[in-house]
DNA sequence: CGCGTCTTTGACGTCTCTCAACAGGAGTGG
DNA sequence: CCACTCCTGTTGAGAGACGTCAAAGACGCG
């Protein structure tokens, strides 16, 4: 099942990681919108990309590196709604502001759009309009697969559905090294790091997985997908 | 329980009743679109609209009642993804099955639109193809806003914020009949139905709300706001 | 009135959280 | 090269929130 990383929005474009990242010029996004060129910018580790807040003056592509969304309440709780690999389009709002956060989570390189252009030329070019209408509806479906795994499944289940989704978005070779820390797992899962941690080493002990140090991981996918069956 | 199995009989109901389109809320949805007209269509209580799975040859908006959609696991855990009320649109997919069941809570009368006419519509009219991007655009922000609900809200906080969301949805005065049971409410909070019964109970103890028989409700929606700060 | 469904309440179990200590690496400076 | 620190991750013990199981009450409908 899908734990909610947006997929790439827009099937022209190669799928996964491995996107030959075309110069600024040759984006195909917005294919046809020669108008819609976005500016290429880059991001450090952990630096802030817009907060929620803000004014959602831009919109982001991804073209290398890793970005997260998310939301926090007063107290410091913290829910991930996605995590945003190259392909990807995130930022857009239906209000003048943005209603979640988001973050690089390594170094990263994004295009960025003018959001008032792009809303013009969706405005009167049918084209880029069923483009963003079809980004919010698998965003949507994204969501509400989010949904389901965080209001009815085990942790044990949450951790092994979100490995295999995420060795699907890198390459689904079954090893890959996560890009991500304990906390961004727990706060994208609805859990605490202990009970990912916790987790990890007991589908490991299982041998539903190996480890090595605490970010590379090999699967065992037959083992995990019986865990997740749906 | 529901017996009937809706099989939207296309022809017959058009034939019945071809009515001027307009929803209560007076929004015209396609407005323009003389060829967008909606085909009326009646739904009993608790009967089964479209299934997971099934063919996504319709799309669907709601002129009265009130519509659940959901996901179900193979060992009946289910979520309820949303509620759907007059003037909502639901049913809409990216690929050509639906991802969710849909069914009406009570008595529902909902426009039936042919999904390849509506997307033909849209990719020749920007103007409806932005309508469709905004509505699903809104969705969206729903859906997050569930999941940082299901992932990092106490019981008690998440029954509250329902109850208020719900509220607003049905006038927002403060007193409503909740239209739903407490099976819909607990799949869709992601508890039980004995702690969404203990927490309002608790609540009714505490003073935030009066409750008149099971499902008659008045808020004090100043208490209640506390508990759910953000 | 009788029956089925929905809801409430109680007792108990358990999954996940909380609090706490410790281990392993990476970077820094002596 | 080693000592030190910071940061991330792991593990344990105990607590607590929510789930499970069970029974009884409330409501609606034929």
């Amino acid at each position: 099942m899908t734990t909610g990383f947006s997929e790439p929005n827009f099937s022209h474009v190669a799928a996964g990681h491995a996107v030959p990242v075309q110069g600024p010029l040759g984006s195909v996004l917005f294919a046809g919108c020669p108008d819609l060129i976005g500016t290429p910018f880059s991001y450090a580790r952990e630096e802030e990309i817009y907060g929620e807040g803000e004014d959602a003056e831009f919109v982001y592509k991804v073209v290398s590196g890793a970005v997260r969304t998310h939301k926090v309440l007063s107290d410091g709780r913290r829910q991930i709604t996605g995590f945003h690999l190259p392909g990807d389009l995130f930022g857009f709002e239906q209000d003048e502001t943005h209603r979640h956060s988001a973050e690089a989570l390594s170094d990263t390189k994004l295009l960025i759009f003018r959001r008032r252009q792009v809303e013009r030329a969706a405005n009167h070019r049918a084209e880029v309009a069923c483009q963003l209408w079809g980004m919010a509806t698998k965003s949507l479906r994204l969501a509400q697969d989010l949904t389901l795994l965080l209001g009815r499944r085990s942790a044990q289940e949450r951790v092994a559905s979100f490995l295999m989704e995420v060795d699907e978005r890198l390459g689904g070779n079954g090893t890959f090294t996560l890009p991500m820390t304990r906390r961004d797992i727990a706060d994208y899962l609805g859990l605490t790091i202990e009970t990912v941690s916790r987790t990890l080493s007991q589908l490991s002990d299982e041998g539903a997985l190996q480890r090595v140090g605490g970010r590379q991981i090999s699967l065992r996918r037959a083992h995990l997908r019986r865990l997740v069956e749906d």
